[in-house]
DNA sequence: TCGAGCGTGATAGTAATACTATCATACTAA
DNA sequence: TTAGTATGATAGTATTACTATCACGCTCGA
């Protein structure tokens, strides 16, 4: 078996001071940071606490990013990022754009797993802190001039990609980035409400990534008109 | 014209210390709570601040509520039972499953305004404030804790109201509850996106209620069956 | 080989936050 | 008349989210 070649996603310079890919040290804030917000949410963490489990300091810590919130934003913009990029995998070279829609949906609702090709980056706890968290990324006093600054841009563009395919099956639909959004948000929802209020939803904890697909496809072909 | 009757709201009396509704300090505690987290975001709203704004001390909040996270619980709390009120007056007496559906999915879409019937709290900043925090008050670390204890009936109440309309018009849909929880998330998501995110949807903020009747009555029907 | 500079650690400090505690006072109800 | 309750006034604590300063050591180019 082949190793899986290593990748790298780019992510916008103004959500770091420091770019954390270019050092041990930064390395280390983006690994852990993302397996304390996991472990303990967004509000407990602290980056006094991850410089000490990471044996540095907080000043330093400072000098890769700017603030808490950057880091979240820097966080949930690799991750949109990497997901654009897995669903362009999935998708390419699939002539039909009724299968191409369906295999996006389904690479959207797939269990995700920690992937060997980013070493640094567990990326099932990831998107746990992106369900989790991410609203409190784009929802805040200051949102609207962070999105007119395009620090929500890799939300944006993946967006814009899932809206194509299904302007690609029918062009006539109104209103394809609403409906994206809303199916993007809704997977993550329901994701969180079956882990930790399943009263809120009636999709099943053993068999939620598969009844998650079904629900979500269900609903974005009949609203498209197939 | 008549005057309104006055209603008032059950709230879990476990989300305050001290009823708010029994005295004239409660009550600004909460009329004025609701306009400040409206001005300034859940983050920049204090205790204190509030407390000065009222001629009060942060001691005497503390004795109505144990703390920033309960206040916020109370009001959606407040919010969500006032929210199935208006419903239930939208679609009694209506025979029709069917337009008995669509009339609540208008009311939910509709423009909130301030209601003379209950002359403490302006519902439109009401609406506001759970629009862009209640995330944060069901997701976040001891989330899970508080669901069990019974902190988020009203929403879970209301989910389920609105899940028995669909039912009523296809008993065989297989996740009213997932579908319902998504489209109420997506309403107030959509709201958002067209005040503050425009490049995150494509419902035009001057058409935006109408296009989210539209676009939501038209997801509704569409994956029930109609 | 020297030295400049960069990255990091160490330490300290600040304003604000989210509470908690205590005491005094005024009004209210028996 | 008094006992209790609601509120105000004031103070204090641990923690947070930064910011500032200095020292050290490693590397890279002259």
């Amino acid at each position: 078996m082949l190793a899986a070649p290593r990748i790298k996603l780019e992510v916008d310079a103004r959500l770091y001071v420091k770019d954390p890919t270019t050092s041990e040290l930064g390395e280390r804030i983006v690994e852990h940071g993302i397996l304390m917000m996991d472990e303990m949410g967004l509000e407990d963490f602290t980056f006094r606490k991850l410089a000490e489990r990471i044996g540095s300091t907080e000043a330093s810590v400072y000098r890769y990013f700017g603030s808490k919130h950057k880091l979240l934003l820097y966080l949930t913009s690799w991750y949109w990022n990497w997901v654009e990029y897995r669903l362009r995998l999935a998708t390419e070279n699939i002539p039909s754009p009724d299968e191409r829609l369906r295999l996006a949906l389904q690479e959207l609702t797939r269990p995700i797993v920690k992937d060997e090709s980013t070493p640094r980056i567990d990326e099932a706890a990831l998107y746990r802190v992106v369900v989790t968290e991410s609203a409190k990324a784009y929802m805040h006093a200051t949102a609207q001039a962070e999105g007119k600054e395009g620090y929500y841009r890799a939300y944006q563009r993946f967006v814009n990609s899932v809206a194509q395919l299904i302007r690609d099956i029918n062009p006539e639909y109104p209103h394809p980035i609403a409906l994206v959004s809303t199916v993007l948000e809704s997977g993550h929802m329901q994701k969180y409400f079956t882990e930790h209020l399943p009263f809120l939803t009636d999709l099943r904890r053993e068999e939620s990534h598969r009844e998650t697909t079904m629900f979500l496809t269900s609903l974005v072909f009949k609203a498209i008109g197939r």
